[in-house]
DNA sequence: ATAAAGTCTATACTTGGTATAGAGTCAACG
DNA sequence: CGTTGACTCTATACCAAGTATAGACTTTAT
């Protein structure tokens, strides 16, 4: 398979497919004879499993992390839970933060729900103040 | 006042204040005679508004159409309700993504509340699905 | 006079990609 | 066999919103 195939398959696009393996996340690729990478079901697997974890907005490296630990199916999976809960968590904080922004911005905007002129204007003296 | 006087009265970091200058947020500044960047108190209002956009996180853009507003006081305010509505919109847009991004992370902690082996995690078989 | 603190410009780095330029490769068609 | 078109290659630049240097210059204090 080659690169265009894969982004077909997976719904990733060519570029980030090649900004993946340069961050580390498709390793030990096989070439053609004339330098096309060569993909397997492998790695369509396993840029699924990296869609699904960027999906769940986890970063590059924890999705790293992931893929890491996939590769020691021995080891305790106490770090993985960790990473999620505080990933999860993180999310949670910035739930919190994005509703007292929008307390905020309403609380704004009602100042200011006719036309008026700039100089009148609600909005642009709440700010200002 | 020299810019970082301006650091510690607004609370902007020496850089960030540069930055915003090369963005073109602080209009026409003075220099001194060795080249210091000389600021005045409207430039620290200014900084302070900046501020308080950010916080309410405007992009600097965002930023930017706000404060050329700032300078034509007899137009009208229409632009500015429709930027704060907008903004808001995208507020609350990004509070549902992350609310349902909440409870994905909820239900896929839940499948590995214990220590187990990499192989027999709950978490990593259900990203790997 | 000299040392310390402050400031200057320019550049690189961060995240997660996206978007080119210019060169090389491959398959099909006449 | 040549050539066209589709595909791929590398390398580089760009986005937001700063942050963090390096190396040079200025000002202040002793």
């Amino acid at each position: 398979m080659k690169i265009g195939d894969v982004a077909k398959t997976t719904g990733c696009s060519i570029q980030t497919i090649r900004f993946y393996e340069k961050k580390g996340l498709l390793p030990e690729l096989k070439r053609s004879s004339g330098n096309y990478r060569v993909y397997d079901k492998g790695t369509i697997e396993q840029l699924l499993f990296i869609k699904q974890c960027r999906s769940l907005d986890m970063s590059i490296t924890e999705v790293k992390t992931l893929m890491d630990s996939r590769s020691k199916p021995d080891q305790s999976c106490s770090n993985i839970n960790t990473l999620i809960a505080k990933h999860l968590s993180d999310v949670i904080i910035r739930i919190e933060e994005l509703n007292a922004l929008k307390s905020s911005l309403e609380n704004m905007a009602s100042k200011c729900d006719q036309d008026k002129t700039i100089r009148d204007c609600g909005i642009l003296n709440y700010l200002h103040t």
